[in-house]
DNA sequence: TATTGTTATACTCTATAACTATA
DNA sequence: TATAGTTATAGAGTATAACAATA
């Protein structure tokens, strides 16, 4: 966490950089914007005992019971074998449930249990008052824009919405 | 790389994912777009045997000569002895220069060599044509909206653009 | 005392190969 | 054969503490 509380107060340092070359490398804003906002969320979801990954799956899985490894996998666009410890994690701390598909007995099924919910609810709001603090900054309609944009690079397509 | 190369063409899978809840999520879409922005740009930077971080740190040491590596540690956001094992590299490759500041003998000026700033040359080509293809998708005023919204959220303040 | 660069270290995320059990 | 889940492992990136040299 480089930034300690989301200050707005940038390095000075960095600020006599003269990035001017870089202002069209959407890669490098790309990846300071990043930066801040997992900085942001990481902090968010210390509380819970939660990272990014260990979130975005809970969340996943609230909202699609029954979903098996390989489709969370896919769908957090991260590698079987890495999605493993994060079930192992999941399951260890009683949030999530691993039960075998009577139809095809190789997957699982995963569900979340009741506190696995409920921790979903409170990091979900928690998470919500943060990013709209981080985009306090920015208009509604950029906001939109940009969400739609990110989600046409994601999917490299151009319109979608 | 997930994306081998930069297929148009999304895992079916994570399309019938319900994520409706995300949608509002920015660091979600975020992380997902910058995971395909980074591995079309590590691609990019692969026939010329450097990294999004080395890339990076050459860029701004030819846009900024002289600078310290405290000052580049603070533009790219990354901890000084992160920095270190960068410099390491970038100069056994004879690409950058360390010498001694004399009114601050603690201090390094780092500068790129002739063969730094030839890779910079090339490199920083392909890595334009290479972003220009990933946001053909999106029109012009959209393309500003978003880096000037990252930018913002990248320093924390509103208006900047 | 504070700062620059450094070493050592640890943790997270990511990626691949190879295995097992099912299909 | 192909797929779901798993194990082991290796590579990046990131973060902190502690040190020597210098300010």
């Amino acid at each position: 966490m480089k930034r300690p509380e989301l200050s707005p107060v940038p390095d000075p340092a960095a600020d006599q950089i003269n990035d001017a070359t870089l202002r069209l490398s959407v890669g490098y804003h790309m990846k300071r914007a990043f930066n801040v906002v997992q900085a942001d969320l990481v902090a968010t979801l210390k509380p819970f005992d939660l990272r990014m990954l260990t979130y975005t799956a809970l969340v996943l899985i609230v909202d699609n019971p029954g979903l098996s490894q390989s489709q969370l996998a896919a769908a957090m666009d991260i590698e079987r074998p890495n999605l493993v410890v994060l079930m192992d994690e999941l399951e260890r701390r009683a949030l999530i449930n691993r039960d075998r598909v009577p139809t095809d007995r190789r997957a699982y099924a995963l569900t979340a249990t009741l506190a696995g919910r409920r921790l979903y609810e409170k990091a979900t709001a928690a998470v919500a008052v943060h990013e709209k603090r981080l985009l306090s900054g920015i208009d509604e309609a950029t906001r939109t824009a940009v969400i739609a944009a990110l989600h046409s690079i994601e999917i490299g397509q151009t319109g979608e919405g």
